[in-house]
DNA sequence: GTCTGACTTTGATGCAGATCAAGGAGGTCC
DNA sequence: GGACCTCCTTGATCTGCATCAAAGTCAGAC
């Protein structure tokens, strides 16, 4: 199973790297095939825009692989991040015509579309597909929130520590570290961390230099990013409780 | 039907003010039934705390009167308000022990609770009660996304003016006004809006009166306000849209 | 009536982050 | 190779809001 296969349509629900965490995780066999019938599956270059604000939507759908964002923008051109779209994560509102907010691939993006009137239907008629995307919207809602005292309240620097600190959550959550370092890359250009942080970039900018120069990262290239003592970034973040991290 | 009678209980769903907006909108009369035998009414006193976050939670309900507020409070004290619950606005979350926030009544708060454990199995068992409560959620995490753009992006002049265009909107969709002015009180203190706002009290009260000296509102009193130009309310709010509005 | 306390307004000053500006790093195309 | 991107960094300066401080308003208790 590869790339390819998957932009071609050719995979079946079971094999699907998010089968259990996107919208259909608790669909059973019966539920799972009435899916495969509606779904199809598209792929955006990194960069493209995959829907405006205000456009009708015709479909809804799960991120399967790369990272997209939900963004507002203001009729001077402010813009604010109001969504980071992971793997897993859903994409449109049933019942709503328009796009509420610009889609953007931010990486190579491969989504898995429903089309809207049958998912509706669906939506209805099966229990768990609801059941589930109350969850995930439950969940969404809490991280809307999280991220409501990051914007209202936070000094720049905590802001990029809360950032940093979500993406290595992740990925610790993604596999057991062989070190206890954490490592990964950063998805997003300083632009775009900016806007979803309320900041402009050149303020991104040096307090990543800033975390650097302090030693709460290290930075290998402009985009990958080691942290040692994931404490330390909580504690930058200006988060109390530690979050889960293995090792 | 008095307030008195509500907060002894004494009443049946069927007259109930939020009837057809709150959890319990699309409910039928069995369904209602239902819910009828495991609801019970909680009054609170303004500036009471209804639940206190971390704490164990063995309820969810709905505001039926007044003003809540959900905040999130940092170590040092810093707070920031993640929500604002106005009549038939749900409280808690279903599959959750501890409260994540803490809730606050601003006004004198009357609230229709059901206990968790039941109600949870109701969530499962009738599909009209998890419909209604995705289709509520949705609405909230557009809310708060729209307040990210707010607390990100916006100035204090303009943070200011988008509070006051939401109470008054929604001053304007209770009932037609005999004038086009929208007359309504601010429900929350100076210190409550800097909350919301991701000001300090300060900044709140010096914008205030800034609006008011030019003439974008009219202050009756400190805590009551008049608006004869929405449309000029939303230009400062910088909204582009205009919301709608009657007469 | 006065006292008290909660809430609000206004003024003076300071600073975090925005803005303006310039240059560096690395990639791709020719 | 150089030209030309896009993205990123760093420096200098400015400004909007925070902070510190003091006084005004009003309702309720007595």
């Amino acid at each position: 199973m590869v790339a390819h296969d998957l932009a071609l349509g050719r995979q079946s629900c079971g094999d699907c790297p998010i089968r259990h965490r996107a919208v259909c995780a608790r669909c059973e066999d019966a539920e799972l095939a009435r899916l495969e019938e509606i779904k199809y599956y598209r792929s955006f270059p990194a960069g493209q825009t995959v829907i405006w604000s205000g456009d009708q939507m015709d479909f809804v759908g799960s991120v399967v692989s790369g990272i997209a964002t939900l963004t507002q923008t203001m009729e001077d051109g402010r813009r604010q991040m109001v969504g980071l779209l992971l793997p897993s994560d859903f994409v449109g509102r049933p019942g709503r015509m328009a796009a509420a907010y610009d889609v953007t691939a931010t990486t190579d993006l491969l989504m898995c579309c429903f089309r809207k009137k049958p998912f509706e239907a669906m939506m209805i008629e099966t229990p768990h597909v609801a059941q589930r995307l109350l969850e995930m919207t439950l969940d969404e809602l809490d991280a809307a929130r999280e991220w409501m005292l990051v914007l209202g309240r936070k000094t720049a620097r905590e802001k990029i520590a809360s950032l940093l600190a979500i993406l290595a959550r992740r990925q610790a959550a993604l596999g057991a570290q062989q070190s206890r370092d954490i490592l990964f890359e950063l998805p997003l250009t300083r632009e775009a961390m900016a806007d979803y942080l309320g900041l402009t970039l050149e303020t991104v900018s040096r307090q990543i230099s800033a975390l650097r120069q302090d030693r709460v990262i290290v930075l290998e290239g402009k985009r990958h990013v080691r942290v040692a003592d994931f404490d330390r970034l909580l504690e930058e973040a200006g988060d109390d409780s530690d979050g889960g991290v293995p090792g």
